[in-house]
DNA sequence: CAGCATCCGCTTTGATACTG
DNA sequence: CAGTATCAAAGCGGATGCTG
């Protein structure tokens, strides 16, 4: 991408991660650590190759992504995030809670993953009955299954399926997240097609709350001459 | 910009300001609140009207800018940010933060606006002595001057001449910003050109100290099956 | 198969000129 | 002041081919 040219941090920084894919690679590195080349193309649909090869060297000449010639067993290599890349963490973030209202619209050729999801989960959900004993709850959407542990307070979230989740929900990821974070009950979900098993009971102990608009006031940031 | 068509937060944000000149377009808003087309145009020195057109037909569509015909006594149109474009400032704010050490880099042919620069400083800059009386600084760089008022440990900018400056620092923005957040001396700012006038003390009141890397670890977000 | 490089048609951008 | 019109150049998406 061209330099935007101006002495301003924030440009700066789109300089370096302004580019299409970019930051849309920095977070499949986020969310899933080492990756293999292929590994980012799956988590990736529609990226053409040579982008992809592209962005990779450009990231790495920028100091957020570092490859690694894994050792003989394994025999290829992987990309991983460098601190600095680690430190894009709060700006995706932040895209993700502002990304959320534009969830509730599924468009039906939108790719869906199972990671991207957990990412969302990780989020938004929370534990609101630490004294409890722990829960687990199992998600079944998207290309494989997504864990959620609720213990102590704390939320953890696992891309595997659950040895014996308290909860499983079963269906499209957009009624299943309608249903996470509060914005349907669990009858309106099952009319969009979610099924479950176990006890709803769960769903109050780990349910996140909507972002509503937080009635932002429109005073510039700085204020101007006269 | 051709939809990423994933469902996920990240993306679909980026769906929307994604595309190149955006996020600037947004910067301009957060920083400075209304604007004209003129003062868009500005702000963002390089761009093509015709895109700056486009960005904010799209902007207004999907309902973070909205354009209000001023009355009569300034017979001109103005353009701000709606509430949802205001939620954006959190990613502006991580986006100045992460930007922030590329700032020790300022080339030859970098525009400079002072209004940049003050959202930089209110990022960084904190009261460190609440008891202490109010002090006031000026900065002279960029197209306008910069007061930063500290008070009752909170810090204020505005872009404008301040009355009875307790210090004024003059000179090129790189050495001036490096100076005020904590990474040059004042003998190292004058050397690189900077000139000061008043009480050199006010900066020990007011300094930012630099983010340094967080050691962040490497551990992604979700652990991964098996 | 993993990790690219090359080629080609299309879209987006940048620069400039022009208009109500 | 607030845009629209035009056109060349750069970037992107998709297909294909090459190398270990």
């Amino acid at each position: 991408m061209r330099s935007y040219d101006e002495y301003c941090a924030i440009a700066k920084s789109l300089d370096v991660v302004g580019d299409r894919w970019t930051l849309l690679i920095v977070r499949e590195l986020a969310l899933r650590g080492g990756c293999r080349y292929t590994d980012l193309r799956n988590g990736l649909p529609g990226i053409a190759t040579n982008l992809l090869a592209d962005r990779l060297r450009e990231l790495e000449q920028a100091g957020l992504v570092a490859r690694e010639d894994a050792p003989p067993p394994i025999a290829t290599t992987l990309f991983h995030l460098t601190p600095r890349g680690q430190e894009l963490r709060p700006v995706l973030d932040d895209l993700f809670r502002w990304g959320l209202p534009l969830m509730t619209e599924q468009k039906p050729d939108d790719a869906v993953r199972s990671h991207w999801l957990a990412g969302a989960l990780e989020v938004m959900l929370t534990d609101h009955s630490p004294e409890q004993p722990p829960v687990a709850l199992e998600v079944r959407t998207g290309d494989q299954p997504i864990t959620v542990e609720a213990a102590d307070g704390d939320v953890r979230i696992r891309l595997s399926a659950a040895e014996n989740p308290d909860l499983t929900l079963s269906g499209d990821p957009q009624p299943i997240l309608g249903l996470l974070f509060g914005l349907r009950d669990l009858e309106a979900a099952q009319t969009a097609g979610v099924t479950y098993e176990g006890d709803p009971a769960v769903l109050e102990r780990i349910r996140g709350s909507f972002p509503s608009l937080s009635a932002a006031d429109y005073t510039p940031r700085v204020s101007l001459p006269s």
